[in-house]
DNA sequence: TATGTATCCTGTCGGC
DNA sequence: TGCCGACAGGATACAT
């Protein structure tokens, strides 16, 4: 499940493979979800940029190709395009061919100008690891809400790219109950800073692999070696030694410690 | 406008 | 061994 650190892993392998390549030939799933992919027949790549989880392909005529992976998209060169699970692919003026792989079919691609978005990508919080992400603006976003926390950072609008696995894991280290829904100021600063951190992290070392992520190069990340909350339900809780619990937030799988994480 | 729920998808796993 | 239902979850459409 590709949030921000295993986008960003991606986007770093992209970057140096397609600036400045040409699409000579493409296809696509007939869904219309990934048929925009066809679109970009013979326009040039001139930069991959990322936001939150979107990878926002530029093209020379001035538009952007975008990119959301969903559950299990990845994108990697391929050879085989009768692999069943191949939902869209560009070959390029250099004999690459890119593959966009999705086996559940969640991810999505479109073609549109430069930041004029629609749906989350228009209402998206801060990039969370910029200085534009502040204490002050994520605690004046969340006052807004009576949502659940969790609820908060998955909707990305408080802060762009946090999913699942990184929400458990910052309101773990922040101490914070993901099922309440008012922060104090000093609750906010703890997971700001949570999030930055449980992030960073995970961008160094590649991303999470639990299931279906791989980089371009097909090889999986390392940050489930270092996972302290997220699918750890019954396993002693790092702080403080009693079973972390699992719950149901919002029709999310949800991990977290009873004792450390008070309601 | 804000909030909550259903839906899309398919591979995996557990129960029978 | 094989079948079947539950489950995983990000974004979005729809209902309240």
């Amino acid at each position: 499940m590709p949030e921000l650190p295993e986008v960003e892993s991606i986007r770093r392998q992209l970057e140096p493979l397609l600036c400045g390549r040409h699409v000579i030939r493409c296809d696509s799933h007939p869904s219309v979800k990934f048929l925009p992919a066809r679109e970009i027949i013979g326009m040039g790549f001139e930069s991959v940029n990322r936001r939150g989880k979107y990878l926002l392909f530029g093209l020379d005529d001035g538009n952007e190709m975008v990119i959301h992976l969903g559950m299990t998209g990845q994108l990697l060169p391929v050879s085989d395009l009768s692999d069943p699970h191949l939902r869209a692919w560009w070959e390029f003026d250099n004999e690459l061919i890119l593959g966009y792989r999705d086996i559940r079919r969640f991810g999505r691609i479109r073609i549109c100008k430069p930041n004029q978005y629609d749906g989350t990508l228009k209402t998206m919080g801060p990039e969370p690891l910029s200085d534009d992400f502040t204490v002050e603006q994520f605690h004046s976003t969340l006052k807004k809400s009576s949502r659940k926390i969790k609820t908060q950072l998955l909707s990305q609008r408080p802060v762009a790219g946090v999913g699942n696995i990184y929400a458990d894991e910052a309101c773990f280290r922040a101490g914070i109950y993901p099922g309440v829904r008012r922060l104090t100021k000093a609750q906010a600063r703890d997971l700001h800073e949570s999030i930055r951190y449980v992030l960073s992290i995970a961008v160094e070392n590649g991303g999470t692999t639990l299931r279906d992520y791989v980089n371009v190069e097909g090889k999986e990340g390392t940050n489930q070696h270092f996972l302290t909350c997220y699918g750890r339900w019954d396993q002693p809780c790092l702080n403080c030694g009693e079973p972390l619990r699992r719950t149901v937030i919002d029709n999310r799988g949800t991990t977290f410690c009873g004792n450390c994480q008070r309601r």
